[in-house]
DNA sequence: TCAAAAGTGTTCACCTTACACCCATGC
DNA sequence: GCATGGGTGTAAGGTGAACACTTTTGA
């Protein structure tokens, strides 16, 4: 029976990151230029390591680029055509993240030449990295539509407004500021502070921050007006 | 650079699935009994080979336990936790797989010692296939709440009180006939046939099949009125 | 004739959607 | 005082949920 296992082919195992960022317009994602052509952005990724599991190399992965810990990490899907990475055979496991875009430390970013891009005008991507972005996104509306997870790309305090500006950049398009919040709202995941954001408009907007206690516990569907996203995976 | 991929170490590659199939009552999975320990039931498994894709590979694996092509097949999470098979370290991409139970030959049972268990009731399994069991009934749950995918598990004839009876099957629940029949009705998935299913009630049942063309086609939330599943992953 | 499953409509409550005006403030 | 974005309510249509009786037919 071992023999089963020392018949087989082992393969080079790498974890690849989408990184989302939101920085209030738009809807961005962290790319960097590495590996053999250094001319091509390309998502951050690294090895497995032997004692590792897949999820404790994706958070290392990312904490290398980012200087974040415990930040929403997911599993997106497995790539393993035998092509797609044409110098070795690479299986490669693709996570995504979303991250408060202002916690991230820039000065990393010389290390690594990362940039963020807007999610909607990406530059050619190295194997098939364009593919496990588009896939990336697809998974963040299907989620986001289900699940409170925009939050996590919001500072700790945001506004209503601010809320409703990262979920039309999500879907890409516009809701109606009276739905939107009222919808917001009734799942009282949200607690009012007496604080209002100033700076951005003359009139300042309220300042909201999770309720964590029923963050956590929040299985039902949250946002059901969300324009069908493209179901799929 | 072509040394950043020669210090890599290189992992054993698994593919496991989850094979669905309901026999009218129950939803059920196919499990077997293989490996080191033919004493413990496991997911029908194999080994990635040198020149397949993943999907490839769990097909052709498919394929070997039960005869069949061209069924549903989805990938469902890539499983690797350092000690998650004791004997080597190796990463496993499970699939979960929907099929026709009635097309199934049977008579590959006895090579691979095959058994159909009730997904409710089921024994202990190999290394961490219990969890990909769980995670599978969840994403299949999740799933067919959404996208009309039940079809996969019936005849390609089949009647309102079966589609029903896989519903409740899956969900672990019962519903309003008239609801139910109400609600699948007002999708125009289905085509009424001019035959009736006889033998299994006195007065019989209409069958129906899929409309091919709006199968294909719907990517919009399905049935809402699925109690709210267990979202995740 | 009776048992067992198939088939069929209506009402009510709630949710989604569409839509317009006043408010607060910095300049 | 005016321009900019913040904040709020209502009415209409649609959807989900609850609920009971009649039909068919083999035994």
């Amino acid at each position: 029976m071992l023999d089963q296992y020392q018949q087989q082919h082992p393969y080079l195992l790498a974890l690849d990151s989408i990184i989302f960022g939101f920085d209030g317009e738009g809807l961005k994602v962290l790319l960097v230029k590495r590996g053999i052509e250094a001319e091509t952005w390309s998502l951050m990724g690294g090895w497995l390591q032997p004692n590792e599991s897949l999820e404790d190399a994706a958070s290392r992965i990312l904490f290398d680029l980012t200087g974040l810990t415990n930040v929403y990490l997911e599993q997106l899907y497995a790539f393993g055509n035998p092509n797609r990475d044409p110098i070795t055979r690479t299986v490669s496991v693709a996570y995504f993240s979303l991250i408060k875009i202002d916690d991230y430390e820039a000065t990393l970013s010389d290390t690594f030449q990362a940039r963020w891009f807007s999610i909607y005008d990406l530059p050619p991507l190295l194997f098939d990295h364009g593919d496990m972005v588009d896939l990336a996104l697809k998974r963040l509306r299907y989620k986001a539509a289900q699940h409170p997870i925009g939050f996590e790309l919001l500072p700790e305090k945001f506004t209503i407004p601010q809320l409703q500006k990262l979920y039309e950049a999500i879907y890409n398009t516009e809701f109606d500021k009276r739905n939107f919040s009222r919808k917001i709202l009734s799942t009282s995941l949200l607690t009012k502070l007496d604080e209002k954001q100033k700076g951005y408009s003359r009139r300042g907007a309220y300042l909201y921050q999770v309720n964590s206690n029923k963050y956590q516990l929040t299985h039902n569907a949250f946002l059901n007006f969300i324009p069908s996203p493209e179901l799929s995976v």
